[in-house]
DNA sequence: AATCATCACTATGTATACACTCGAGCTATG
DNA sequence: CATAGCTCGAGTGTATACATAGTGATGATT
């Protein structure tokens, strides 16, 4: 593996979760010094940090760590709404209905999941990750699937900051169950609407964690 | 302005223009000799082509330009829109009606522009590239403004390959006026289908200049 | 004759040294 | 006392030298 891709990899869970704040700043030397590296691949790191929106330059002194305020969370979320609810139609309209079938039933049980003891929750987000994954690989259009894979970085970020809990948990894999069932049953207008339920109550549950910091 | 931003901008050009042709390897020396920097800026340069899908790393063998298949366009503009149409209901909503009004009058004399001695239209597309900062400022959603501006690159590319002739230019200009007519009549509906016929014709008349090569 | 292994070359990946720009803080002057 | 100019410094921007990996060709072997 590269240095910059270690680099980039590392900053980059840092961000995500929260270990590395907004404001923060990143400087070349600093940064190749704690991550072991030469200011080459910090470098580009940096620059693949601010091209996804991560960081922003602040000219002449270090990238910094972008915020993550009220009104860009909203700005996100109407644009992940415009991308994902359009996904879900041509999903409907061009997947394979046995793949969203299967998901579906395996989002019904995502409860069992969410009862283990695994404070990372990474068996639920995981199959939550397929589901999204599917819906890529049945849209087949390398486009949209870069659009939609760049806001999921920051969807990662601010859920860390939502600290879901398990009946907000619950309540998404039902959502996402509803959306799935959609797909496999080929009705583009229904996976549009499911899209909109969840998407609207993301948001509203990710505002209210916002701003109870 | 920096030695990077050099190299980007010209490389950028050249590929947009075709002088770079789809396949054309670009290594890091050629082209550090070719514009007179050292390898370091145009390495910048080549991973922000990279990021933005202009080009793409053939590991080891430099960086190729991509190719503009019929696929990919048919790609490009199903995201295209997804969004476009999106965005022109987010400004009928938000949009100040005398921007668009007056854009909308100007776009109507767009035949006085086009009769005049001007190979490459510079003033139309400069009123047409109007037109879509004023969409952008409408909206005023980052996000959204940023995956239009990232797939413009790509439009501007496969314009230059569909040669538009003085025909087509004149319907489109109608096309982009019934757009700012329907965002200064503050009404959604009708923006959004304005816009998805401005684009359904738009695609038509690129696919048949793509496939006539 | 075909295929596999090896070798050399070429181009990228990384490190480091040097240049330059932008800011902050201090000093001198009105 | 306030403000403008200067100096110093930290950090990025660029160049270049070195390391490394991947590829293509060439030769030998089956």
């Amino acid at each position: 593996m590269r240095a910059s891709d270690r680099a980039y990899s590392s900053l980059r869970e840092d961000i995500i979760e929260w270990r590395l704040r907004p404001g923060a700043v990143l400087a070349e030397v600093e940064q190749s010094e704690r991550l072991g590296v030469s200011r080459t691949p910090v470098r580009e790191a940096l620059g693949r940090l601010t091209a996804e929106g991560l960081t922003t330059a602040a000219g002449g002194r270090g990238v910094v760590v972008t915020d993550v305020s009220l009104e860009s969370i909203d700005e996100l979320f109407e644009l992940r709404e415009t991308l994902e609810v359009r996904a879900a139609a041509l999903a409907a309209q061009r997947g394979e209905p046995a793949v969203f079938s299967e998901l579906h039933s395996q989002l019904l049980r995502a409860p069992e999941l969410l009862s283990e003891e695994d404070p990372g929750r990474h068996k639920y987000y995981d199959l939550v990750g397929q589901l999204d994954e599917a819906i890529d690989a049945a849209i087949s259009n390398s486009y949209l699937a870069t659009a939609m894979r760049s806001i999921r970085v920051h969807l990662v970020r601010i859920r860390r900051l939502a600290a879901d809990d398990a009946a907000r948990l619950h309540a998404a894999a039902a959502e996402h169950a509803a959306i799935a069932e959609a797909i496999a049953g080929g009705n583009p207008r229904l996976a549009e609407a499911a899209t909109i339920v969840h998407l609207h109550r993301s948001l509203t549950h990710v505002k209210a964690a916002h701003q109870a910091r």
